[in-house]
DNA sequence: CATGACTCTGTACCTCGGTACGGAGTCTAG
DNA sequence: CTAGACTCCGTACCGAGGTACAGAGTCATG
């Protein structure tokens, strides 16, 4: 027999915290799992990578309720789906565009510092605002 | 005269809450403006600019501590700032490197749903995680 | 000069995303 | 069989980022 995915493996192995785990299955994230040994949560493979995904889209910036729409994705059944990857795609989309806009402005910026013969000025606020 | 930038005026025109922009003066975020008219806060020209960088920085994802990085390049004086820009710059880089990888990932995937003959399954979740 | 709109300061309160803790039961290695 | 580690549930608490008063003063318009 294998060890059993309790919840303080699972924990350790995705670098989650235990009350997180269990937060996440209070907000509906994840589904409660089997709980046979004498009340035990263990977690079937599934769960585990649920929760792997869920932490990997936080990182990238989402918030837990666009985690739950993304979840959504593999959860339904093709229907619908279209509209709420594209609308997520669109998001994501001029999310990049802002940050390529940012870059380029810092990378000007710090090119100008670079070849500043004086070291006063640096306009940078001025230099960033007529992106917007 | 033109019409004094107070604080319920420049709230409107950036679409901020004006106990927003309090807060961002107790912060330390913007500079406590004059207030000469019975102290009443009327707001300069860069100030206001300065509230807008916030308000933009913000919805690229930065928290209130980056953001008043960011602000640093501005308020500065050309020294120590190659650091600051570039260790921002990484950050950025990376960012738009995960969004893409995110992006591409589900563009493949509504191509997969589009081009699906039965309308069960949607792996989805299953094509997200390899991954990470 | 009064009425309504605006602003002031200070403090209290709210949501989100967790994190910690108490008190009890369970499991396991020696 | 017992000590220590793990888990259960419920509730309280935390930091970030605001948001909402209350009670008082100010300004602008008829």
């Amino acid at each position: 027999m294998s060890i059993p995915s309790t919840i303080g493996r699972v924990a350790k192995t995705l670098s989650l915290n235990i009350e997180t785990i269990r937060y996440y299955e209070r907000l509906g994230l994840i589904a409660q799992p089997e709980k046979p040994k004498q009340g035990y949560r263990v977690y079937p493979t599934k769960t585990v990578q649920r929760l792997q995904f869920i932490k990997r889209a936080k990182e990238l910036g989402f918030n837990l309720s666009e985690v739950e729409n993304l979840l959504q994705l593999g959860d339904s059944h093709c229907e619908g789906i279209q509209e709420i990857a594209e609308s997520k795609l669109n998001t994501i989309r001029l999310k990049i565009a802002d940050l390529e806009n940012l870059k380029s402005t810092l990378e000007d910026l710090t090119i100008q510092c670079q070849s500043n013969p004086d070291r006063a000025c640096c306009p940078i606020v001025e230099a960033l605002l007529p992106n917007s």
